[in-house]
DNA sequence: GAGCAGGATGACA
DNA sequence: TGTCATCCTGCTC
């Protein structure tokens, strides 16, 4: 993973990740469990944008993918310390010979969690870069129409399995959001108002972070730029389903699990999860009915168009573009 | 049963 | 007019 946008001491405040607990079940699938996306109480209580103090759900997927030597551990983010620490806060670093073998794994544990922690707040912003660019909305919750608000609680039901939260909160725009406090949230769904506050929190500290640090700013990794890079030559709307799935194939740390490459070079993908490609390009074209029938028969649509096929070796859920990236 | 191929039709920008 | 959603039949794996 390359380096997460802007330097944490920086353009952002800086506070510890602490890491809390063991998993005592392993992940499976490719989204969070719906049990483990509650954000602690210290963070629902924030008065103001908590960015980077979110809850930070994917953790466990960063950690294991990126860092297999880190154990399953999830991160609790808690909010910003009064002292919160930055590079020129930190106690003078002693010699070697005159640090204890326990200050030196103190600190060890520091830099690691720093890490950690500037590597997750990076794997943040792209994820909300991703989901804007997929569902085709602003940034900033408070732009969007209620249609997008729509959008966005389909995309979080989706991403982490809550069950049907978007009926209660019909016919809001994002600025009637951002101005509910998460009493009235969990006054709409007892359950998982507290949640859809939460993630509604990360994408307005999110925001305002892009604020405090434009894009050109950040540091992007290779995988960034190749992105940046399809967007840029997408800028139109409405968005072609080939263009969907090559945005899906070009971020892999994301959508890998329903959706890789075989052999990039030659431009052929399989669908490795049908049912979910389906229904990220129905929840993107606000075709709650899509399912893969209807997928595949528009790639098939394709076919005739030149621009994508089936491999010379046909095998199920594989296809390949005709002219690769 | 799931996936695939392709015809037909209609909505929509 | 092009693109896509939808529905359909028939076929293959």
């Amino acid at each position: 993973m390359g380096s997460p946008g802007c330097e944490p001491t920086g353009c952002t405040p800086h506070s510890p990740l602490y890491i809390s607990h063991q998993h005592t079940h392993p992940r499976e699938g490719w989204v969070d469990e719906t049990e483990d996306i509650k954000p602690p109480r210290s963070l629902l209580g924030l008065p103001e944008l908590s960015w980077p103090g979110v809850y930070l759900p994917y953790y466990d997927r960063l950690v294991m993918e990126e860092n297999p030597s880190v154990p399953g551990v999830t991160v609790t983010p808690v909010p910003l310390a009064p002292s919160h620490r930055t590079q020129d806060s930190r106690p003078p670093v002693l010699s070697p010979a005159q640090e204890s073998p326990s200050v030196v794994e103190g600190q060890a544990e520091e830099r690691c969690l720093e890490q950690v922690q500037t590597m997750v707040v990076g794997e943040v912003m792209k994820d909300v870069d991703t989901a804007c660019k997929l569902l085709n909305i602003a940034a900033d919750p408070l732009d969007w129409s209620c249609v997008h608000v729509q959008k966005w609680l389909l995309w979080t039901e989706h991403l982490y399995r809550l069950p049907q939260v978007s009926a209660v909160f019909q016919e809001l725009s994002g600025r009637d959001l951002c101005s509910m406090t998460e009493a009235d949230f969990r006054q709409r769904s007892l359950q998982f108002g507290d949640v859809v506050y939460a993630h509604l929190d990360i994408w307005r500290s999110a925001a305002a972070m892009k604020e405090r640090c434009p894009p050109e700013e950040r540091k992007s990794s290779a995988d960034d730029d190749s992105w940046s890079d399809v967007m840029c030559s997408y800028p139109s709307q409405p968005i072609h389903l080939w263009q969907f799935l090559q945005e899906l194939l070009l971020k892999p740390h994301n959508y890998s699990r329903c959706i890789r490459w075989l052999n990039k070079e030659k431009g052929i993908f399989k669908i490795e999860d049908s049912a979910h490609v389906a229904r990220l390009w129905g929840i993107r074209k606000n075709r709650p009915a899509m399912n893969y029938d209807k997928l595949s028969r528009s790639i098939r649509q394709y076919y005739k168009k030149g621009i994508i096929r089936k491999p010379d070796v046909s095998r199920r859920l594989v296809y390949q573009f005709v002219n690769p990236l």
